[in-house]
RNA sequence: CGGGGUGUAGCGCAGUUGGUAGCGCGCUUGGUUCGGGACCAAGAGGCCGUGGGUUCAAAUCCCGUCACUCCGACCA
């Protein structure tokens, strides 16, 4: 890795902002290309990240009520064609394993592109009665979606993801489960990746194929465009119907669930990247940070310095901060630029003259302020610190945000403000020929609706009476 | 699927009108360094994507083929 070459790479980050993100992926050692074509690796340092944010959500989802289960794999291809939505959407992205064992298969096996269809038919065998409801699962698993342009967690043929999915009594009950999930994402997004969201229904275009209603997370990047990082849908008894899941009523009538399903996946990486990164490479939040602290010896051969690094490592360590220290044979100035392009969010330096003092010097990643800490109260210091940090970024992205949103009630407003890399608000009219105009003329899309009451107003784009406000913009 | 580009050392690249391969970074060894990407010296590493053709001779010319990549289209 040529570390020189990236800084200056990347030092345009406005106008280079899709070289900037890949350089970053790879340079960062998150992930290497696979060898089959739109796969990745990820390698230990991404999948820690990986890591700590399935511990979070995971407790998350089971403060919710969620238990977790695994399904397979291969999906027989007859149970796509029960829901005929969900097929007709899915169908052109499904990867099909035609062969095993030496031979052609009788029926082809679908890789899943999700799980709606396999994860049906078992609760269909599971649910008897109003008794075995709600159903409330999630799983951790990967998945395999054979798109045509990929990119390192953004859009990969296979990716990693977890799925719930709930079957309910009633109608509102599911109703109320998806937008609780939705609760529980958003919460996530802003408490531990300190990426702050708008959350809202989706268009019929851009719904869920074979939802009633798709809920979507959408964060603003770097760049001024959006990312869907998370979705809820609501799945009425279109699913239940197809997957015949049926149960016997306190009244002793069979009925019909209501399911929803729930999803996040390692694009929220790509976002993290894209949302705190800079000119030196990743930012990352302390909660999801695999390294928190990273001790960078000074003058080493001087003798005492690494004993000294040793001891503030361990420090750390018992007061449960992930701190590592960087003993290999380079220069300072070496490390710390590596360090600072893999977003580690503390750097402390420890040479003799500090020993001496009594201090080290500590350097926050996120505003690269420099500063002297005391050895003797540094656990507390830097916990503290690692608390600032996290809610200092939340902060920090939420107003660059807020600062890039504007109204517009024409299209050439919509235009002037995706063009500017802002998140356009304006009013529309539901039909999907005005969502077709503002995609053909402005190359963005209504990412959610916002119904703010009160407002009443016009669509931008035909000038009609509008049903709901609607961010447009971009989108990945 | 349409249009462009590129395949030469781990990475990034150079290689003139054909004469059997080079640079930077990285890597190894020894030494001096170490508070913002250190320096000196000596090394290791290549079937020039692949198949065929032309030629005394091909990284270089011709034909095929494969892979990757960018822009469209498709896609969450």
């Amino acid at each position: 890795m040529d570390n020189k070459q990236f800084v200056k790479e990347i030092a345009d980050i406005e106008n280079e902002f899709a070289q900037w993100y890949t350089d970053v992926v790879l340079k960062t050692e998150l992930v290497d290309y696979g060898p089959v074509k739109g796969t990745m690796v990820i390698r230990p340092y991404g999948y820690a990240i990986w890591e700590n944010i399935q511990k979070d959500m995971d407790d998350r989802f089971k403060k919710a009520g969620s238990k977790n289960a695994y399904f397979p794999l291969l999906i027989p291809m007859s149970f796509f064609t029960k829901e005929a939505e969900h097929v007709e959407g899915f169908a052109p992205e499904v990867a099909v394993v035609t062969h095993a064992g030496g031979a052609k298969l009788e029926e082809p096996l679908a890789i899943r592109p999700t799980s709606e269809t396999i994860i049906g038919t078992m609760y269909s065998k599971w649910i008897q009665s109003y008794r075995d409801l709600p159903v409330i699962m999630n799983q951790w698993c990967n998945v395999m979606r054979w798109e045509k342009t990929t990119r390192p967690f953004l859009r990969t043929s296979e990716f990693l993801w977890q799925e719930g999915h709930t079957v309910h009594a009633s109608e509102e009950e599911a109703q109320e489960e998806t937008l609780r999930m939705l609760e529980v994402y958003r919460q996530f997004m802003e408490e531990t990746l300190a990426i702050p969201v708008f959350t809202g229904r989706k268009t019929e275009k851009e719904k869920f194929a074979g939802a009633v209603a798709t809920y979507g997370l959408e964060a603003m990047m770097l760049d001024g465009k959006s990312l869907q990082i998370g979705t809820s849908h609501y799945l009425g008894q279109n699913f239940a119907k197809a997957f015949d899941i049926k149960y016997l009523d306190k009244d002793s009538a069979q009925k019909y669930g209501y399911t929803t399903s729930w999803g996040t996946s390692t694009r929220m990486i790509g976002g993290l990247i894209m949302a705190h990164g800079d000119q030196r490479g990743l930012v990352l939040p302390p909660k999801v940070a695999p390294i928190q602290v990273i001790i960078i010896p000074i003058a080493a051969h001087k003798g005492g310095v690494n004993e000294k690094a040793i001891e503030l490592r361990d420090k750390l360590v018992n007061a449960g901060i992930r701190a590592e220290i960087d003993m290999r044979e380079s220069s300072p100035g070496w490390k710390f630029n590596e360090w600072e392009m893999k977003g580690v969010p503390i750097r402390v330096e420890i040479g003799p003259r500090d020993i001496e003092n009594g201090v080290a010097v500590i350097m926050r990643r996120d505003t690269l302020e420099k500063s002297n800490i005391s050895l003797d109260t540094i656990e507390n210091d830097v916990n503290n610190l690692l608390t600032t940090i996290q809610k200092d970024m939340l902060e920090k992205s939420r107003a660059r945000r807020d600062k890039k949103i504007v109204e517009a009630d024409s299209l050439d407003g919509i235009l002037k403000g995706v063009e500017g890399k802002n998140f356009v608000k304006a009013g529309w009219c539901g039909c999907r020929e005005c969502e077709d105009k503002v995609k053909e003329v402005a190359q963005a899309t209504a990412r959610v609706m916002c119904d703010e009451e009160g407002v009443p107003c016009k669509c931008a784009i035909c000038g009609k009476e509008a049903k709901h406000k609607v961010i447009f913009a971009r989108a990945y």
